[in-house]
DNA sequence: TGATCTGTAACCGGCGCGGCTACAAATGGC
DNA sequence: GCCATTTGTAGCCGCGCCGGTTACAGATCA
C-alpha cells in the first residue's frame, strides 16, 4: 500500500488550472472548487508551490496565485520535490548489527539500489511539464491508453 | 512523506539471508534475529514471497523457509511486486467534473503519467537481483552456477 | 474603514504499518 | 500415539501521516 501522497497530483492539477486562467490571480476557493477539496488544502500546497519559486501569490483583496514560469518550464520533478519533501523513497529497516554480515551490512547496500530506483522515477517525471498536462487535458481528452507496455527483462527472471 | 513501506527492504533482507543460509531451512526466529523485527512479521513477509513462488516455506518440526530459485533469478522488482500489492505508486484525487475541462478530465492524464513513472522505478528494480545484494553485502559472489538441488520447479515439495 | 484573501495553527478521524499475543494446524522425532 | 517444533493467521494496539475543518491574525485594496 502506502502511496506517494496526492499533494503532488493536487498540485499539478492547481499548477494546471493556473496555466488556464492565465495572467489573472485566481483565490484558493476558486481552486478548491476544481480540485474538489478545501481552500486550505490548496493554500497548503500552493505555499509549497510558492516556495519552490513555480507561483507568485498576492494576499489581500483581489489577490491570489498566478504561474510564476512559462507552464513549458515546470516540469513534474519540479512539482514533486516542491511538495513532497521526502529524501528517500523506499523505507529500510535496521538490520542487527551483532547477527552476522548480512544483518549488519544491508542497509547501506539497499539504500544505494533504492535510490537509483527513485531517481529513476524522478528522471521520467523530469520529462513532462505542466504545459504537456495542459495539453492532454484541455485537448479533446486525448487518447487514454490505460495499458502502457513494460520495456524491461522483468520476466526473465520470473520464469527462467 | 509516506515511504514505499520497510517490506520491501525487509523481504529483501530475508532473501539474502536465505541465499547465505544455502539449503537448509531457516525459521522465522532466526529471521527475525538478522533483521531485527519480530516472527510474525517475518512469516508475513515470507508468505507473499511463498504465494510468489520466490521460497519454499515447510512447517512442523526442523522446518522453515529456503529459496525457491537461484538468487541471481530474482530480481528486486520480483519483491517488489510479491510483498507491495499496489497497483498505483501515485494517489490521484477525484477533480470536480462540473467545474471545469481541467477538472474533469485531469485524473486520467495523470493516471498516464504517474504510471510511466512508477514503470521507470520498477525498470530500475529489474536490473538487481538477490545475488547482486549478497555479493554487496557479504563482499563475496554468490555461490551459484553450481547447485543442481535447487532447479526443482514444483511438484517435489520435499527434497532430500 | 470594511471587505477580501492569504498564512498558519490547532484539532479531528481515518488508515496503513509494525509489534505483539494467542492459538490452530502441520510436521517430524520418539 | 505423543510431544516438541514451526508455520499460518486472526486479532489487538499504538504510532504517524494525511486530508478536512474551524478559527484567527495579517496583508491588501476600494
Amino acid at each position: 500500500m502506502s502511496t506517494i501522497s496526492s499533494r503532488v497530483a493536487v498540485a499539478v492539477h492547481v499548477l494546471a488550472f493556473l496555466a488556464w486562467k492565465r495572467g489573472e490571480p485566481v483565490t484558493s476557493e476558486t481552486i478548491a472548487g476544481s480540485v474538489n477539496t478545501n481552500a486550505v488544502v490548496v493554500r497548503r500546497i500552493v505555499g509549497a508551490l510558492r516556495n519552490a519559486g513555480l507561483v507568485q501569490v498576492q494576499a489581500g483583496a483581489g489577490g491570489g496565485a498566478q504561474l510564476a514560469r512559462e507552464p513549458n518550464q515546470i516540469t513534474l520533478l519540479d512539482v514533486y520535490r516542491a511538495v513532497e519533501e521526502k529524501e528517500e523513497l523506499f523505507a529500510v529497516h535496521q538490520g542487527s548489527r551483532s547477527c552476522c554480515d548480512i544483518g549488519g551490512n544491508i542497509r547501506s547496500v539497499l539504500q544505494r539500489v533504492f535510490c537509483r530506483a527513485h531517481e529513476a522515477m524522478q528522471a521520467q517525471l523530469s520529462q513532462t511539464t505542466i504545459a504537456d498536462v495542459f495539453r492532454d487535458v484541455t485537448g479533446r481528452t486525448a487518447q487514454c491508453a490505460g495499458e502502457p507496455s513494460f520495456a524491461v527483462p522483468a520476466g526473465a527472471a520470473s520464469e527462467a
